[in-house]
DNA sequence: GACCAGGAGTTGA
DNA sequence: TCAACTCATGGT
């Protein structure tokens, strides 16, 4: 298949997913309990995955119009039309709903070295073991997994204080239909989101856009807050941005003028704003 | 040793 | 409703 529309090394360093490896241009990535291998090879999309089959067209949604979105959101301004040529091929990831919300609870306060430190020993210890190419991959563990590990059983894994947070995540998660979360609409699905202790409006946004197709949704953390106070001001109508410290009405207000502005793509311009910043800011 | 990192919960006014 | 504080941890 083609893949001049996807670009590899944008999609997986744009900090949606934590747990992929890079070798020779190759790409690991685990995905639930399957490990996912994808190359670039002479402009084709080769791929392949293990144990069990994935659809990897589907995992790198290969089903948007990414040229429609890129128009839709590109001819916002000026900043938006630079970082989506810049970062050309970035696309939003369709993760598994459950590896995405422990993934970003995990993600609370920290950096994405140390969020891949956590993830990588939850596997380690709750996962399961895939080898691929001479090399050993440990999986995502199971709902089912995770639910028998105690908090000190996670705090293990250099937690912190967020092992309680995922502890109780896994339970409440358990007792949710994650049809709901796909099917419902953004307002119900957040509220939903934001039940479950140790989610906030952040992880909500992030779980929502990389794993439960709310593209609209616009995370807002400390590298898009920048971008906000430096270029969009007007839009997100707060005066004095000196002090850039979200209540969760301020959360609400910024996040929802965002969607306004750039519409049912939000994500997709959140995402190549979040990679402008990281690069530039 | 302070500061930062894809924040969130609790407390007191 | 909101500011201030606290929560673990590792890198710089």
């Amino acid at each position: 298949m083609k893949m001049d529309a996807i670009n590899l090394k944008h999609t997986l360093e744009s900090g949606q997913v934590f747990l992929w490896y890079e070798r020779r241009g190759i790409y690991y990535i685990v995905c639930s309990s399957n490990v996912v291998k994808v190359e670039s090879c002479n402009g084709e999309f080769v791929y392949e995955s293990r144990p069990e089959h994935v659809d990897v067209e589907r995992f790198f949604r290969m089903d948007d119009d990414i040229h429609a979105i890129n128009s839709s959101i590109g001819c916002k301004d000026a900043l938006i039309a630079y970082a989506s040529k810049r970062f050309k091929g970035l696309r939003i990831m369709r993760q598994d709903p459950f590896q995405c919300l422990i993934s970003f609870i995990c993600a609370t306060n920290t950096n994405i070295a140390r969020v891949r430190q956590m993830l990588e020993c939850i596997c380690r210890r709750f996962g399961g073991k895939i080898e691929l190419d001479g090399r050993t991959f440990h999986t995502f563990p199971s709902v089912r997994a995770l639910q028998d590990a105690s908090i000190n059983d996670l705090a293990g894994c250099g937690l912190g204080y967020r092992a309680r947070f995922i502890a109780q995540a896994v339970h409440s998660y358990a007792e949710i239909d994650v049809d709901d979360l796909v099917k419902g609409c953004y307002d119900d699905v957040r509220d939903m989101l934001l039940s479950i202790d140790g989610v906030g409006s952040k992880v909500a946004d992030c779980v929502m856009l990389f794993s439960l197709e709310k593209l609209e949704a616009f995370p807002i953390d400390v590298w898009i807050g920048r971008v906000i106070a430096r270029h969009y001001r007007h839009i997100a109508g707060i005066e004095d941005m000196a002090k850039f410290k979200f209540t969760p009405q301020m959360y609400r207000r910024v996040s929802s003028a965002m969607r306004g502005y750039f519409g049912r793509y939000a994500g997709y311009a959140q995402q190549y704003l979040y990679c402008y910043a990281r690069a530039y800011m």
